[in-house]
DNA sequence: CATTTACGTTTACACATGTAAACAATAAGG
DNA sequence: CCTTATTGTTTACATGTGTAAACGTAAATG
């Protein structure tokens, strides 16, 4: 059935009806639409604009079940976050992840386990760890093309 | 001068534009063009178009310097980067915050300090981490609230 | 001084996105 | 069986975004 989707981007509003989908694995537009219209407080016909724009883009599937479907995700919701952060990466000097991770980690709560499963990782990294991370940012984009090798 | 900018949204074009102004503190709009000219392969005027909206959207500054203008910003990249990484979070469940950093890291090369203050930041996460982390989602957007206490 | 050049400002225009009304077809109820 | 409610499809429309041409004016150059 159709051609295979890559990685559809989906919109702020779109990740919101994602989110009902990934939460419920098989929901109708109903269910859709009443929990949106609880949280985000829009029209029911809001949500069915963006149902059909998700099932256009490939994002969501749809079974017939008599005169409704079922909609269920075509997209892996941890898939779609990872292109997601993978765009702030490609934002920012390769130099820089480190920081970025960083404050990120500070910005939010995490549990013990949490914390233990990331040193285990870290842990991990380390025999793949470099001296320096390459910069991949065009000449004029960043500045470690000018004083990179301080020490 | 004008109100307070407290955030303006900066488009992907724009960040291309505000990435050159970052690393090079105060530059003329001729060297921002000639940069993306290269880099992105945009016409002059797409440039200009940017800086313009930059500078009304508040996210740069400029200095007259004869019949030209400095161009320098108005907001901090490390600001820029946080408000960027902050919206996907806000996309997940709180629950998953460790889960996509955890993913982050396995997806970029760090350097050997850059593991080593992550693995001194996770030390000190460690007197404010939590036994389990709120799930902030609402009714519907997520599945914590079905089996949560699960173990 | 007349012409070309440089640079900021205006206008343009297609496609994306948020938000929704109108419409069509079918199922459910009286 | 006719009316109403349900659910998907079409159409709508303002604003955002990517991409750029046109314009106005001052500066540089011949």
């Amino acid at each position: 059935m159709s051609t295979i989707v890559v990685n559809p981007h989906i919109t702020d509003a779109e990740w919101e009806v994602m989110r009902v989908v990934w939460a419920n694995i098989r929901v109708t537009s109903k269910e859709v639409i009443s929990t949106l219209e609880e949280k985000m407080d829009w029209n029911q016909a809001t949500t069915k604009t963006l149902l059909g724009r998700l099932v256009e883009k490939g994002a969501l599937n749809t079974e017939q079940e008599g005169r409704k479907y079922i909609y269920s995700a075509n997209i892996e919701e941890k898939e779609a976050v990872r292109s997601f952060t993978n765009d702030i990466f490609d934002r920012i000097c390769r130099k820089n992840v480190g920081n970025v991770i960083e404050s990120i980690i500070k910005d939010h709560t995490l549990s013990f386990d949490d914390i233990q499963r990331l040193e285990e990782i870290l842990e991990m990294k380390k025999a793949f760890a470099v001296e320096e991370v390459d910069c991949q940012c065009a000449e004029g984009q960043c500045d470690c093309h000018l004083h990179h090798h301080g020490e």
